[in-house]
DNA sequence: CTTCAATGCGTTAGTCAGACACAAAGTAGT
DNA sequence: ACTACTTTGTGTCTGACTAACGCATTGAAG
């Protein structure tokens, strides 16, 4: 019975009643964006997600995930909580045909909880196996989700925000060149809140993470902005040692 | 990993590859503390941790873990990273007679990290059945620990700094009435750094969340000074929506 | 009752965020 | 080509907050 042990042995690969789900962040010009799956015979959409391989860190059971799903390789993820309410599954028990396979999710699963930034267009979304749709939704007309995962993302959205406040951001959304107005928009986008113009220059600059090249975007209608990148060691250096001083 | 806080032949009523360790802080004049155990029959000492029940929250079991070296029942307890590379306990197989045991313990762990703060002279330390020694350490002279807790150690140690930024702290450390120089070690202890006496005391009565009382300390040489207890509504209002602003 | 260390309260200078003004640049329409 | 309009680059002002420090008060010890 090689097919049966097949499937058997697919499981087996994964620690059980483990599992990771994936908050990936996108934007583009109208908003905060969050990537959802359909499943099949399901009526609500659910946060991507995945099991952690018996010989895989948590970080790269997340990273595989997101490469299934979105193609990308090198994006910035970020673990933010665990999620273990035995009752948290409550009301969803799978209802596939296969029998090994409705075993191993009727399990009780703890959720490590990543949220990913990604760069919107670079993405091309791509259902699994069992789901028959994979797109993005914006984060403010997503519905009634599977399970718990309306609390996974409002959780992922508050750990990003907070994260904002003390780490740089960008470096992965954002080509690697940029103009100060697009760099805005991404704050403005991910905070929910329009920002000052000059302002945010100024603070950001003072930052010392990025560097001004002398080419101008061309093409554009109105004043042509310059071009910016991130000075990546200084960017590093801010990821570890935070952005502001406090006491 | 060869902790173990509770009884020997459970193991399954606990979910396998799954563990949790506590970095308890307990401060005292002297410095900021942390508890560790001694192991039997091992050089090492350790982090306190155990293992998730079938139906608890990956909370309760640290809590549990708390519970049973500290004595205490209420605590401020704070989950801050997963820890899972699969290489982490590297020569540092179990060693024990029970084979049942040592089977259970020579599985690979995901351990997830909470760190605790604790009132340290409430707490009265106590070894489980494997450790021969549970004792309050200076963060400063921590040495060599078991597996990966130096790690572990350090993460705990940075995320509570980075909490402490822009979140309350003392509520769950301090007894209800206390000085403002109590408050200020505290935070000095916590920061490693010393802070102005002045500025300290009108920044915490900025944030209202302390309110003073009319009665002094007595039996102290010099002035005595008044005592504060914390508004417990605004202390929780603050621990939600964060002390400073930001953006 | 003098000394002394610690506390309570206040003052000043420097820094930073928020709000806004104005000049420069580039496109589109006439 | 000229004007209108929009967007960007830079500067200024004000209020809030932080850091640093001065000084009087308190209470026990000698």
């Amino acid at each position: 019975m090689p097919r049966l042990s097949q499937k058997i042995g697919v499981y087996q690969e994964y620690l059980p009643h483990l599992s990771v789900d994936c908050v990936v962040f996108g934007f583009n010009e109208n908003g905060l964006k969050v990537l959802l799956l359909k499943m099949k015979h399901r009526e609500e959409w659910a946060l991507p997600g995945g099991f952690v391989g018996q010989d895989e860190t948590v970080e790269a059971a997340a990273t595989r995930v997101l490469q299934e799903r979105t193609g990308l390789e090198q994006v910035f993820l970020q673990q933010f909580h665990v999620f273990s309410d035995p009752n948290r599954s409550e009301g969803n028990s799978a209802s596939s045909g296969d029998k090994q396979a409705a075993a191993w999710l009727n399990q009780r699963f703890i959720t490590l909880g990543f949220y990913a930034l990604v760069p919107f267009d670079k993405v091309k979304p791509q259902p699994d196996a069992i789901s028959e749709a994979c797109t993005w939704w914006d984060v403010e007309a997503v519905g009634s989700l599977l399970i718990d995962h309306n609390l996974i993302l409002k959780k992922a959205l508050e750990a990003m925000r907070l994260q904002l406040r003390y780490q740089p951001l960008g470096l992965n959304l954002l080509p690697a060149k940029f103009t100060m107005p697009q760099l805005q928009k991404l704050y403005e986008i991910i905070l929910g809140q329009t920002l000052d113009r000059r302002n945010f220059q100024r603070k950001m600059m003072d930052y010392g993470i990025l560097h001004r090249l002398e080419e101008r975007k061309t093409g554009v209608a109105h004043k042509a902005p310059y071009y910016y990148k991130f000075n990546k060691q200084r960017y590093k250096q801010a990821l570890k040692e935070g952005l502001e001083g406090g006491w």
